[in-house]
DNA sequence: ATAAATTTTATGTCTATACATAATAAGGTT
DNA sequence: AACCTTATTATGTATAGACATAAAATTTAT
């Protein structure tokens, strides 16, 4: 007697997925219901549902209580970018990492970051200024904001031999994070830091953390020339 | 007598987090099997293997049969960009997408294409230029390769009305894909074509897919001045 | 007809148990 | 010591059954 070989929920994504791209359940369509396709495929409901569950992250379907799940009308790609400590990404590059300070100073938020971070008035920050470099070659001009109503420790740090980043990632935990990639013309001090021609194209990279809605930190990151993220999916 | 409310998956998560962020269980150490976690936690092991198999995705710990569970010694932090149709992200911002085709014509690929995708040589390919247009402004210049060993029946297609993306979303499924982010000075052609200036500062995204090894497509596409991605985590 | 209360239902989650599998550890042989 | 074989073990996955929950659908009250 032949033992039917196991279900698995990768299986089931592999058919449901074929199903969404031959269009046997069009784009905005609602498809069956766990239990009638843990009963198609001859397993159980749990097996379907982690199928599932993954589909929808994975963004080919919507999930809705009761609703059903419907097949996404245009899929939401997503790629996902791995944002290394620029320490490991350097020295996993084998070149050395060097760190130095620029300028530190206590300021009140300007009124961009204030409305940027959801910050209120006169709420006084740490600003710093410092430059991460690879070998004997710069690589990062980092621009750093961090709140003292919500760190105020931070203001004890001289930040002369640790740099923001990785101190903050050890002392203080976040909830949420908005990051935000663009390109920029190096201006005139970007430059010279960075060493490269003015108007050079950067990439350039934003981050604003949260806990739990409050700020905590704002920095933005500008990298040398030539710097590139790679995801592959 | 008050009944123990069950300990969900989330709570195990929470905890967890909390733990390694807290270094009770230090970078790098090994932390305590599934078994005894539910033993603690009070708790079914399948709860602590769901909290566990996520705080792997998101990059916090690492996984291996047998060796067990470690924290890892710097957590990659991981942003997912969603990559919406070009399409539906101008006609969700509430203006009018527009295409047209600049250039087609059929092309032996050249060797950085061939090294890139992995080609044999001789390979015939669809070379496609493109310009993709929200409202009355330039919004994104396209330049796609299609291998045409993979994807014959591109040959017979125009691409005067719709856009190779679309058509190959709808007609090429694909299994691998990589994609790259990196900023660029807009060179004559390009900054003709945007209707921006030389030399303006432009994120570029290349991206090359795979049908199970099988060479696809590789295409570069220019962003208009100013765009970019975000990410929220 | 409108609003509020109730039922229904598909997904979401937890449990206890079982077996699979990869990788290490241990034991035995040359 | 080096090599091969055999346990051991932590994670990985499947299952049946149960209850939770959000939201749609229906009924009841205003």
């Amino acid at each position: 007697m032949t033992v039917a070989p196991k279900v698995s929920y990768q299986d089931v994504k592999t058919v449901v997925l074929k199903r969404i791209r031959e269009s046997t359940w069009p784009p905005g369509s609602i498809m069956p219901g766990e239990i009638d396709l843990a009963e198609e495929f001859g397993c159980a409901r749990a097996t379907v549902n982690r199928a599932m569950r993954e589909l929808a992250e994975e963004g080919f379907i919507d999930r809705k209580r009761k609703a059903g799940t419907r097949i996404k009308s245009s899929p939401t790609r997503q790629a996902k970018f791995v944002i290394p400590l620029i320490r490991d990404e350097i020295e996993t590059s084998g070149t050395a990492y060097r760190y130095a300070l620029i300028n530190r100073e206590f300021q009140d938020a300007p009124d961009w970051l204030r409305a940027r971070m959801g910050l209120s008035q006169d709420t006084s920050a740490l600003h710093l200024q410092c430059m991460h470099y690879s070998g004997n070659k710069s690589f990062q001009y980092e621009d750093r904001w961090i709140n003292l109503a919500a760190v105020p420790k931070a203001a004890d740090q001289d930040f002369k031999i640790i740099g923001p980043n990785e101190w903050l990632i050890k002392e203080v935990p976040f909830s949420d994070a908005e990051i935000t990639f663009s390109a920029i013309n190096a201006n005139a001090k970007i430059s010279e830091l960075l060493r490269i021609s003015v108007d050079t194209a950067l990439v350039a990279l934003e981050r604003s953390t949260w806990l739990n809605s409050i700020p905590i930190t704002y920095t933005k990151l500008y990298f040398h020339t030539g710097y590139q993220m790679t995801s592959r999916l």
